[in-house]
DNA sequence: ACGTCGATCTCGAAC
DNA sequence: GTTCGAGGTCGACGT
């Protein structure tokens, strides 16, 4: 922690006008105020919305997003993306206004407080690293560490090889005979979907190369119903976990690391 | 206010067991539980992610909702949707653990704890209602309140008509010429893939009725390139804004209220 | 239960 | 700057 700063600073039951002060001051000093109390809620932009009085939560955040939850929800029920600009005033009628502004596109929410039960105001330093595994794209990384992955004797060529208008594919090597193979990954259980998409691509390498193409959708597991047309469209499945493909790679960054040293 | 009822109790700088004993009082009233405090999180399930140590807010609701804030950005790094179990305790290491446990799909976030700044309770009321106004299905009913939106003379004869496969139509109808209108409404600019989506309607549509039908897509703005593709299409373009739309449904209501009198 | 579609989607990357 | 696609998308609605 920083010597002399405080994290955390609490206003329980401020009069409005007190509050008006606090969160002048936090919202100039760019770091987070968070707000309880009686409200209602106004947006014009995009679409525009209204939210009669109740009791809620808003989180300002030190770049200029705005949050405002309800007591239930995961979503907040109005907000604002970062970069608003912010006008905090009292009303003629005696109502805390919070008026948050972003250009492009343009709009605004106006949160009116007659009541404020709590203010706080968070000097927060978070530098901690987030990392999300085995998204699609570490799939993909994976298989290229590892192509046995795929099957035996498998040696991919390229990836996100581009077809121009038909899309990408997400690796394409060759089979232990020679053959190509298109591989499609998915991360969610694999739909119809994802194997017409991979018919597509098939249809349109096997005009430019008039050799054999093998297609093989990868993926944790195939969505009901979806066999048939595997079968129908002499398509191949592979089942592959991304946890799996996570700890492929896993062991591979540990291996790097015990290669340098 | 209810009688007897406090809204928001704050507990600033609790030792991690006090923590422990508030958190879990909040979350067995099933009511909001507020902390902010220096953690790290771990979460498994459709994905896997980490976040390293940093100072962060925590929103957990009375509906099992789980939101993991940093101090900077719109959206939650971690979070959980409604219907959550939860797990509150001291770890063998001196850390204060939140797990959020929730099926279907399995998953769970764990939060750790090694300071806790503020844990905020609030048994907030919240009963006000929501309106939004100008979405894509209130466009649909001002066309349908005055046709004349589209253009003069246009009668809809159906909405939301299912063409089996392909989708649905949102209007379908009849000019001043007794040609068939089919009527694809957009809220937002309207991109290549809207044009497509109602050309496939239209093939649909012309195997079965075997006689003349237009095509039009109705909406605020055409991105740009999309104009020659409704040329080479032979489909039409409409401007109409989300608002105007907004204001056919108020003259609306008015109109209906004072029929009532 | 599963699948489709809209969203004040948000966010990031590519162009 | 705009456009395009992914997301632990979420949430609503229909089957």
């Amino acid at each position: 922690m920083l010597s002399g700063r405080v994290p955390v600073s609490v206003y329980e039951n401020p009069r409005l006008v007190e509050a008006v002060g606090v969160i002048r001051e936090g919202l100039s000093k760019h770091i987070t105020v968070f707000v309880s109390g009686r409200c209602r809620v106004e947006y014009e932009g995009r679409a525009s919305s209204t939210l009669d009085w109740g009791e809620r939560m808003i989180m300002i955040k030190s770049d200029g997003s705005v949050l405002v939850h309800r007591p239930v929800g995961y979503e907040p029920v109005n907000w604002q993306p970062s970069g608003c600009l912010f006008q905090t005033e009292l009303t003629g009628d005696g109502n805390l206004k919070i008026k948050a502004i972003r250009h492009r596109p343009r709009e605004s929410i106006s949160i009116f407080f007659d009541k404020v039960y709590l203010v706080t105001v968070l000097d927060l330093i978070d530098t901690g690293e987030f990392a999300l595994h085995a998204s699609e794209s570490q799939m993909r990384e994976a298989i290229l560490v590892k192509p046995s992955l795929v099957e035996k004797g498998f040696r991919p060529i390229s990836r996100e090889k581009d077809l121009g208008e038909t899309g990408f594919i997400d690796v394409f090597g060759v089979d232990v005979e020679g053959k190509f193979v298109v591989v499609e990954i998915k991360r969610n259980p694999i739909g119809k979907d994802a194997v017409l998409q991979l018919s597509r691509y098939l249809e349109s390498i096997r005009k430019k190369v008039n050799r054999p193409v093998r297609g093989m959708v990868v993926g944790p597991e195939l969505r009901k119903g979806v066999q048939p047309l595997l079968e129908r469209l002499r398509l191949e499945y592979r089942s592959l976990s991304p946890q799996k493909c996570f700890e492929v790679l896993r062991r591979e960054k540990v291996k790097k690391i015990s290669e340098f040293f």
